[in-house]
DNA sequence: CCTCTCAATATGTATATACATAATCACCAT
DNA sequence: ATGGTGATTATGTATATACATATTGAGAGG
């Protein structure tokens, strides 16, 4: 309530107001001590709490809803989020980068190339509302002799228009995008299938084999980019996600 | 270039201008006309052609740099940012929750649970260095009547004292845990495998059948504490993973 | 008892303002 | 030339204020 004239006589590190309370509220969360749909203090509280404006504690809360740790309802305040899910850091190497950590010789090879208007299916793929140029690769991955990963893209023309003078013969589409395109978002659909008849034939393995199945799609600031589907075969691949759940 | 005085005549929305600036930067950045390098007008300048204050501006540019499209550097101004590496935010739910917001009935039930001194493969499994008392489990996630996942679990108890006197029954040794033990790191190995005879049999599937396989260790402060499988039936499982470069 | 309306409330968005801070540039003295 | 010094500039953070908007809850009216 009364004005800062404690000047953090102790450990006093230069951190913004705006960070400390988005430690404090992270942490109570994380710890466990707020569980899922306990209410935070309103916005009103916290001011009093932290002596400061309103707009700070509101910066720090919408800060926290769009990390996705509560929810905001009006007239109703903020709750902590029910999904206690676990956060984990996945990186996913490029491929090439993969194949040569193994002490292979990495190749990729087009199989399949397409310019066309995008059709339903695409549009799903995409997940774009409107028809427009896409292009539709499909290529394979070579660690050494053997086929390392199959790789079906449809690449976003509207968003990356230069991707189509390209013809992606031998080098990946991947690195390519990632060395032109800043992407700000990017989900990513992991799972196991059964191989199919062509794909086991590509790969080079069984059919019925059991196959690694990687989908992401990325956006680059609310534009549809990319949708790439990775087909892995078991044996050649995992996927290793490291994390440590701090909280920025 | 103009003053927008035009009050958005045609498809005007309600979407406030902090979305308006932010996606009609990250759209130049995007198409290209914004290379990487390229400097952004500064504050005061969208301040004038958005015709609003410099708060406004300075949020949206704030957001587009914590979303890693560009960053901002005093004294010389805002500046397109090049791409980044890949990382991704992998969310890996709690199986309960998962169940249950399919509308199926959840259920936990223990297969196996033994106590005793570590073995060799319990020390890989856990990194452990030296032997001591770990906690095995094997148990079943139900949805509904159908087997959904099965879980493979080692506990140290050495870092969870307490797990040596749970039963383990009918609960889960993972929201348990979640419950008492803050950790601080985790590891995720996610790969394909084909269903042996006895997973086949407790999952109800056929032998051979594609399965995703999450591993997880967890430390707590450098501590080791849990090592567990979870085993899914293809058809039964996706994993999501959303991401968003770099947190504020 | 039910519905409709209106006031109260918490968040959402925007403004004007102020001062802090880091980086750069121009200038001056050596 | 050279090195320091201070002014300038753009961003960083915070405040007080205002009004919009969604939602809830209580009370009026049927």
């Amino acid at each position: 309530m009364s004005i800062i004239e404690t000047v953090d006589a102790e450990g006093s590190e230069a951190v913004s107001l705006h960070q400390r309370i988005l430690s404090d509220i992270s942490e109570k969360i994380l710890s466990g001590a707020w569980p899922p749909g306990h209410r935070i203090p309103f916005e009103h509280e916290l001011t009093a709490e932290y002596n400061c404006s309103r707009m700070t504690v509101n910066k720090a809360l919408s800060q926290l809803a769009k990390a996705g740790l509560i929810e905001r309802r009006r007239r109703s305040g903020s709750f902590v989020r029910r999904p206690q899910s676990q956060a984990a850091v996945l990186e996913i190497h490029d491929i090439r980068i993969e194949v040569e950590a193994l002490g292979l010789a990495y190749r990729y090879q087009r199989l399949e190339r397409l310019k066309r208007r995008s059709n339903a299916e695409d549009r799903t793929l995409l997940e774009l509302a409107a028809s427009g140029p896409v292009l539709a690769l499909k290529g394979l991955h070579f660690a050494g002799q053997r086929p390392f990963a199959h790789e079906q893209r449809l690449i976003n023309l509207a968003a990356v228009a230069e991707a189509g003078e390209e013809e992606f013969l031998d080098i990946a589409p991947g690195p390519w995008l990632i060395g032109r395109v800043p992407w700000s978002q990017a989900e990513h659909r992991i799972r196991a299938i059964a191989a199919s008849d062509h794909i086991a034939d590509v790969l080079d393995i069984e059919a019925g084999a059991p196959c690694l199945v990687v989908e992401r799609r990325t956006w680059s600031a609310e534009h549809p980019v990319t949708h790439v589907r990775f087909i892995y075969p078991a044996e050649s691949h995992t996927l290793v996600a490291r994390f440590t759940p701090s909280q920025g």
